[in-house]
DNA sequence: ACTTAATTTTATCTTTTGGTAAAATATATC
DNA sequence: GATATATTTTACCAAAAGATAAAATTAAGT
C-alpha cells in the first residue's frame, strides 16, 4: 500500500479508511505486504486474467477466503499492485530538471530507470504486462496524468535543444527510447539470462549494462 | 501454419501429418488462419494463461468444439502461434552479414525490426507476453537456438570493432539495445498511443520513428 | 480475566472454462 | 446421384476459479 497521496487510480474501498477509527494493525500491515508481494509475483508471471487467486494465496501462505478478507476482489487487488508500481515508476521522470545541464540529468534518468528495473524487474514485469495487455486498467492514467507528466518534460527536453546543449532529438521519441531500454533488462530478463547466462542481480553485469545504455544513448544525443 | 522447416520447437500431432495421405483442404487452409489470425490478437492482449477458446472462437467467427477441430488443444494452439512468430522474428538478425558495411547492416537490421513492428504488432505482443511471463513454452529454444544465432551474429560485430569500423560496443549489449527499441514500439503502443496519439500505421509517424531510432544508434555506434 | 473486535478456517455456491461425444450437415469422389 | 469422408453443431461434463457465509479462533482493550 503505502504512498498513494493523490494518485490517479481509483481509491478502493478496501485501502480507503480515510477518516475511520482505527489505524491499521501490525498484522493488518504485515499480511497487506505479503500479499501484495506474492500478488506482483503471480500477476508478473501470468497476467491480470492468467493469475488465480489460489496461486496467490498459496504464495502469500494464506487461505484464498483470508486473502479475500483483505483485499475483497482479485480486481482490487491488482489495481492496489499496479498503483504501488506506477508511483515508483513515474518519480523519477518528475525529477528531470531544466535548470542542470541535459548531460547530467539524463544520465541520472537512465541511472535511476535501470536500478528501478534491477530492484523491481517482477514490478516492471507486471506493468510491461498490463500496457502490452493495452492498458485494460491504466488506460485512463496513461491519457491524463502520465501524459501531461510527459508533455512537460519533453518541454524540458526540448529547450535543451534550443539551447543547443542537445543534438536535435525528438523527445518524445528521445523518452521512449530510455525507456525501452532500461526497463528491457527486467521486462525481457529470462531472454537476456539465456543468451548471456546473467542479471541485473549480478553487480558486474548491472555496471557494465549501466555504462553501455548510457555511452551509447549519450554519445548519440549529446552535441 | 506454414513455414517451419525444421524449426525448434516440437511439432503438435495436429498440424504434422507429414507423409500422410490427404493435403490441407482449401477450407482447413482457411480455417487454420483464421483461427491462428484470432488467437494471436486473443492471446496478446490476455496472454497464454487469460485468454480463453470461447474468445478465440468467436474471434473466428466459430464455435468452441469447431476450433477444437482444428487444432485439439489450447496448449497447442498457443504453441502453433509462437511458432509461426519465432519464425518472422527471428529471419531480420540471420541476414547480418560481416562482409557488408556495419553502416549499411545495422541499418538495415533496425529497418527490418522497426518494420515488423509495424506489420505485425499482436505478433509481437504475443512474444513479448511469452518472455515476460518467463518464456514457459519458448524458454528451450532460448536456450539453444536463439543462443547459437545471437553468438554466431556477435561474432560478426565484434569483427567489425575489430576491424575499426564500429566503436567499442558489446555486441549482446547493442543487440538487446535494437531489439529493445523497435519492439517496444509495437508491445508498448497504447502508451505511446496514449502519449502521442500516433502509431506506426501512420506512415509519416513511423517514417519518422525509423530514422530518430537509427540516427541516435547510428550515432551512438559509428566511429 | 473478561469482553469485544479482528482474523482465520471450513464448507459451500456459482460461473467459467477446457474439453468430449455423438449426431447432423456439408463436401468430395466415383 | 450414391457413398464415403470431412466439417460443423448441439448437448454435455468435470475441473478450476472467484466469491460468500458462518463458525472458530486469536488478539486487544479494560
Amino acid at each position: 500500500m503505502t504512498l498513494n497521496q493523490g494518485f490517479p487510480l481509483p481509491a478502493e474501498p478496501d485501502t480507503d479508511r480515510a477518516g475511520e477509527k482505527r489505524r491499521d494493525s501490525r498484522i493488518q500491515v504485515r499480511n497487506r505486504e505479503k500479499i501484495l508481494d506474492a500478488a506482483t509475483e503471480i500477476f508478473s508471471m501470468y497476467g491480470r486474467r492468467g493469475a488465480t487467486l489460489d496461486q496467490i494465496a498459496e504464495k502469500a501462505a494464506m487461505s484464498k477466503p483470508n486473502l479475500l478478507y483483505y483485499f475483497s476482489s482479485k480486481e482490487k487487488l491488482y489495481l492496489a499492485v499496479l498503483r504501488d508500481i506506477l508511483e515508483i515508476w513515474l518519480q523519477p521522470l518528475k525529477e528531470l530538471d531544466e535548470r542542470e545541464s541535459p548531460e547530467r540529468e539524463i544520465s541520472a534518468y537512465i541511472d535511476q530507470k535501470i536500478r528501478f528495473s534491477q530492484l523491481y524487474p517482477t514490478a516492471s514485469r507486471v506493468f510491461a504486462n498490463e500496457i502490452v495487455a493495452g492498458a485494460p486498467v491504466l488506460k485512463p492514467v496513461l491519457d491524463s496524468y502520465l501524459r501531461d507528466i510527459v508533455k512537460k518534460k519533453a518541454r524540458v527536453i526540448r529547450k535543451w535543444v534550443k539551447r543547443g546543449e542537445l543534438a536535435d532529438v525528438d523527445p518524445y521519441h528521445l523518452i521512449m527510447m530510455i525507456w525501452a531500454v532500461t526497463q528491457h533488462y527486467a521486462d525481457f530478463a529470462v531472454q537476456i539470462d539465456s543468451l548471456l547466462g546473467k542479471s541485473l542481480d549480478d553487480g558486474r553485469f548491472y555496471n557494465q549494462t549501466r555504462k553501455h545504455i548510457k555511452r551509447i544513448l549519450m554519445r548519440g544525443i549529446l552535441k
